[in-house]
RNA sequence: GGCGACGUCGCCAAGUGGCAAGGCAGGGGUCUGCAAAACCCCCAUCGCCGGUUCGAAUCCGGCCGUCGCCUCCA
């Protein structure tokens, strides 16, 4: 099976192959902490999570670089609007966004580099780019890359560079060249963070800290880049352009960029006010719910985020749950074990399949499905344990690629559990009396506590109902 | 206006040339004191119009609709 994978330079699957055998190197644009992350953060940061869980999964070594834009207009702007040290409150929110990737299942980056400790390797770019002429000085100590210097601009979003530029006269008040011109370090402002350079004082331009810290962590050229689509124009393109005139080489192999979660028929974003944090999610779901509503659909694709979709979600996970029950008879031979058995594999070809196929996850699932029906199917039969936890274990690996937990939810502490089995031992004994209206009643009023209780051949068994 | 993407069952959503995955919901069964869960069965010709082809949801053209980027954004 060989992995194919979408690239947006291209916009074609492509075999995927790496610099170095056996090693991945993939560069993930983290956000700018200046606020509450929401789960459109969580999506991307979940899409590339199963990017990476799967290139492990075939073997790979990946090292993984996820930065924080902690120097940013925004952040000076939230800074000065609270009257909070503009370093603090990007401290603030990058520590809750690792804690939420962490409760998200989102495997740790090799490294999360911060702009504020990586001037130096910023700067070093920079002064490259200005001796090779591909970056000029203002008079107020700005820096800018020239854009028409680099024949290639525009080969990501395909763009033509006279539309960047022409039509648009250059602002007055700034001192770039040409509109199309951006920014790789700004002259200090008062009361402004800033750090020495060869041009003054000053802090990095937008852009520029991405190709710094990719290069810096993982050399001047890499496998993987990805972010949102909303970031292939301006900032990836500015990216390429800058670190590929810096180097003289190609950037990235490969492009990847998920598409946007829509709320309301929007793109969630800060800007609009349309959003659900991170934290508002978590609150009332399971991650495990997040995590399926995006392995759901095709990452390239817009993601719907509704009340509709995140039932769906509840219920998939439920769904899921029920493969890991334990078994209830002692088959350990015969056409059920056996059929189990096949079912597992192909359940392994397929998602393999899927997943080789630009990262399918939605196939995926629909792989996993199967296999949660016929490890019922084989419980249902009697299928017992040497075979049975085989094939659930099968079924844990793939969940795995998925960071997909299934932890059954636990009640506040246990400490209700005695309390329950109290109740269901005296329901047993209403039962045996056939006292049904009063074992039924007991059933009904444990549901409406969240504790839903189920008769089997075995006994009856009770669990908490899922979150919210 | 320019660039790009998308439009598949009530909802979510795979499939990119050969008789339409999967989940949820819905209908019918098995099991059960009942219920729940599980299991079995049923449930779509793919926005519209043309074209290419032996054959198209899948390729081409047009139209309609939705979304993203073009300023900060995962």
């Amino acid at each position: 099976m060989a992995l194919a994978v979408y690239n947006t330079l291209t916009h074609e699957k492509e075999p995927f192959t790496t610099i170095e055998p056996g090693k991945v190197r993939m560069y993930v644009c983290g956000p700018t902490v200046y606020d509450e992350a929401h789960v459109g953060h969580a999506m991307s940061a979940i899409v590339f999570d199963f990017v990476r869980r799967y290139l492990e999964y075939k073997g790979y070594q990946v090292r993984h670089v996820m930065n924080f834009t902690d120097v940013d207009d925004k952040i000076i702007a939230r800074a000065a609007q609270i009257g909070e040290d503009p370093a603090e409150i990007a401290h603030r929110y990058a520590g809750q966004y690792k804690d939420q990737l962490a409760r998200l299942n989102v495997l740790q980056p090799t490294v999360f580099p911060r702009v504020s400790q990586t001037i130096p390797e910023i700067v070093r770019m920079v002064a490259g780019l200005v001796e090779s002429d591909h970056a000029y000085i203002t008079a107020s100590g700005d820096v800018y890359f020239r854009v028409r210097t680099d024949p290639d601009y525009g080969k990501l979003s395909r763009r033509k560079l006279e539309e960047a530029v022409t039509g648009t006269r250059v602002a007055s008040r700034e001192e770039k060249l040409e509109e199309g011109d951006f920014a790789l370090w700004k002259a200090a402002k008062p009361g402004e963070p800033s750090w020495d350079s060869p041009w003054g004082n000053g802090r990095p331009g937008w852009h520029i800290e991405c190709s710094a810290m990719s290069w810096h962590y993982l050399g001047e050229q890499i496998d993987i880049h990805g972010g949102g689509n909303d970031l292939v124009f301006p900032h990836h393109e500015n990216e390429i352009a800058q670190t590929e005139c810096f180097t003289g080489k190609p950037f990235a192999r490969y492009w990847m960029h998920n598409g946007m979660l829509q709320l309301k028929g929007e793109k969630m974003s800060k800007s609009l006010g349309n959003l659900v944090t991170i934290d508002e999610f978590l609150a009332a779901h399971d991650a495990d719910v997040f995590r399926l509503i995006v392995a759901g659909s095709q990452y390239r694709k817009p993601l719907a985020f509704n009340e509709d979709v995140v039932v769906n979600g509840e219920r998939a996970l439920e769904r899921l749950r029920t493969a890991l029950r334990p078994p209830t008879g002692p088959v350990t031979t015969g056409p059920a074990v056996e059929a189990l058995a096949e079912q597992v594999r192909q359940s392994h070809v397929a998602f393999e399949a899927a997943m080789d196929d630009d990262f399918n996850t939605a196939g995926a699932l629909a792989a996993l499905f199967d296999l949660v029906r016929a490890i019922n199917t084989a419980r249902d039969a009697g299928v017992g344990d040497p075979p049975f936890a085989a094939a659930q274990a099968s079924f844990r690996s793939l969940i795995d690629v998925l960071g997909l937990r299934l932890v059954v939810p636990q009640a506040a502490g246990q400490s209700i559990a005695p309390f329950v089995e109290l109740l269901l031992t005296v329901r047993l004994e209403l039962r045996k009396a056939k006292q049904w209206a009063l074992a039924d009643k007991i059933r009904d009023e444990l549901k409406a506590l969240g504790v839903i209780v189920e008769d089997t051949p075995q006994g009856s068994s009770w669990r908490m109902a899922g979150l919210s």
